[in-house]
RNA sequence: GCUCCCGUAGUUUAAUGGAUAGAACAUCGGCUUGCGGAGCCGACGAUGCAGGUUCGAUUCCUGCCGGGAGCACCA
């Protein structure tokens, strides 16, 4: 039984016993370590209903409670206004320490999710169009999400939707026409779709509506051409970056595919669902919810919108993973439109409407202004690892390290990363160049700097791989008030899709870990065996979270 | 104008309604026998404003101020 629960159990005996009712018993890991391991406020909530002095009522159940310590509860007080607090025993911590040793890399799992099929699709770039620092955001992101919910027991698919299709690759195709940009590179490509853009609002529309009708169509030879190339190097360009970052997706939706399934659904459901305006077929979302507007779903040119398109996501989604819910990781620039086009596929079909969840994260703000792909002022993911990397290669230049390039490329994606995954998702994330470049305090290198520092002192002694531990320290250390807490964090995350948590509590445990690392003599000192076994529980759980946030730990940076 | 999101040290941020609001960067002051200094220890420093609910509010509610995003044929 998980310590939390059973001291939960504890706490509901002697509320019975004293006749008290509390609907949910708050534990709470006190933010003052010396206030204990668990505490709780029942007395306080309780002490109003029953109207008596909240800090009585604390000692009365702590007196019920008495005689209920074991081998894992060491003492349990009353403090402060009328919290009870829980101090874990010695014996806890080395039996939790040998279960980590045996767990290694499951260790922190949890089974809440099993049985649950769960799609989680993201990325989501444009063929034709430039992979910035937006959709690094969304595969970081949904990449940790993926693991964090493999974790807790789910079958997990990861799907990524791009838009081979539409007014975009049209803008691209006919700057390519023009002789604009470049067919053999991605970054040809999008000066083509920049150029495209631009001409689009300065009197080129019509032409390229024409090529947009044409591509649709797949009636034109030479348009056919240029697309089908265009196509396969934007997306043969993705595959490296994917697999640099270290995604590997089982399902690619394209828009091409979802355009007319999406499109004949809305057209079925005309009169019913959808309604015709101003030669469009749109839904009047107001009518069902008034923070819904009107959206476009059918264009007046009979062309499907992205509203159309992502019906038949939806349905695409399902004929190939019978899902029990499907996540979209998106910013939140889109967040008004998925609302309606949720509302409209629930009038469709309200059982796979349901399963259907919408994540969306801030964005990436970089301090010169706003970046668009439509001018071509955009930062591109990779322009941004490459400077990255260089930064680290300068400081790995008096190290000895095999292949360096690849070892700086590791170390900079996982700065990015952290960068990403350290706050609260929904929030824009303000892009500081100078910080990204500096790997000190909370960041990526700090976490793996930290576990190759713990590896490194392993491989020192011939005992990299602890099983058990038998002897306790006299003194416990913080490290093991931190190292139980794991699966706690990882429950955490999965209940609220938010990596963050593990991105805060890995960084906290590495600095637990460098401090102990400063102050201990590991190797020959005085409780060497627990010492290491400590290193080594360090070592797997930053591994596991590291994993959690799709970074990679190496043994050497 | 309407809708949604955000406002915490100089800066970037954390905190299921709980105790003295936790970190990091920057600034200032320290750390050689011990295993990787991308490190460690210390100092300074914060909840936009005004009400309300509550034993208790950064958190919930209302209003205001400030920033961002969205509001019909782009995604």
């Amino acid at each position: 039984m998980q310590i939390a629960e059973k001291i939960k159990n504890v706490i509901d005996d002697a509320l019975k016993e004293l006749d008290i009712t509390a609907r949910d018993i708050l534990l709470e890991h006190p933010t003052e370590l010396s206030h204990g391991d668990y505490s709780t406020s029942v007395a306080m909530i309780a002490a109003k209903g029953a109207k008596q002095d909240p800090r009585k009522l604390a000692v009365q159940i702590v007196e019920h409670l008495a005689g209920k310590e074991d081998e894992d509860i060491e003492r349990i007080e009353v403090a402060g206004p009328g919290f009870i607090n829980f101090h874990l025993s010695k014996s806890f911590y080395k039996n939790t320490l040998n279960e980590i040793l045996k767990e290694k890399d499951n260790f922190g799992k949890n089974e809440s999710l099993v049985g649950k099929k769960i799609m989680v699709e993201y990325t989501d770039p444009n063929p034709f169009k430039a992979f910035h620092i937006g959709h690094l955001m969304s595969n970081t992101i949904g990449e940790s999400i993926s693991r964090i919910i493999a974790f807790s027991g789910a079958e997990v698919k990861r799907a990524n939707y791009q838009g081979d299709v539409g007014p975009h690759v049209a803008m691209a195709v006919w700057a390519l026409q023009e002789g604009r940009g470049s067919l053999d590179t991605p970054e040809g490509l999008g000066k083509a779709y920049a150029h495209g853009a631009k001409m689009y609002k300065e009197g080129k529309q019509e032409e390229i509506d024409a090529i947009n009708r044409a591509i649709y169509k797949q009636d034109d030879k030479s348009i056919n051409a240029i697309y089908e190339k265009g196509r396969i190097v934007s997306l043969d360009y993705f595959e490296t970056l994917y697999k640099m970052l270290g995604t590997t997706f089982d399902y690619s939706f394209f828009e091409s595919e979802t355009a007319q399934n999406g499109s004949e659904i809305v057209k079925r459901h005309v009169g019913k669902v959808f309604e015709e305006s101003d030669g469009a077929i749109v839904f009047k979302g107001e009518k069902y919810n008034n923070k819904l507007h009107t959206r476009v779903f059918i264009n007046s040119q009979g062309f499907p919108t992205y509203e159309a398109k992502e019906i038949g996501l939806a349905y695409a989604k399902s004929d190939v993973f019978d899902f029990d819910t499907s996540i979209t990781i998106t910013g939140n620039e889109i967040d008004a439109y998925f609302e309606v086009v949720k509302t409209a596929l629930g009038e469709i079909d309200k059982t796979l409407a349901q399963k259907i969840r919408h994540v969306s994260h801030g964005m990436m703000k970089l301090p010169s202004g706003k970046m668009s792909s439509r001018t071509g002022d955009v930062v591109t993911a990779e322009a941004l690892i490459n400077e990255v990397q260089k930064a680290v290669l300068e400081i790995e230049t008096e190290r000895e390290i095999k292949d360096k390039e690849k070892n700086a490329e590791i170390i900079a994606i996982a700065a990015l990363k952290y960068m990403i995954l350290r706050q609260a998702t929904h929030k824009d994330i303000i892009y500081d160049l100078k910080r990204s470049l500096s790997f000190e305090g909370d960041s990526g290198p700090y976490l793996q700097y930290a576990y190759t520092r713990a590896t490194s002192v392993l491989e020192k002694t011939n005992k990299k791989d602890i099983q058990e531990v038998y002897e306790n320290r006299k003194e416990t250390t913080l490290l093991e008030k931190h190292i139980y807490r794991f699966p706690e964090v990882v429950a955490e995350a999965r209940e609220r899709l938010e990596p963050h948590h593990v991105t805060t509590y890995a960084t906290e445990l590495a600095g637990a870990f460098n401090s102990f690392y400063a102050r201990e003599k590991i190797i020959a000192g005085e409780n060497e065996a627990y010492n290491l076994a400590l290193t080594r529980a360090v070592q797997i759980i930053l591994k596991n979270s590291l994993h959690l946030l799709g970074i990679n730990a190496p043994k050497r940076m």
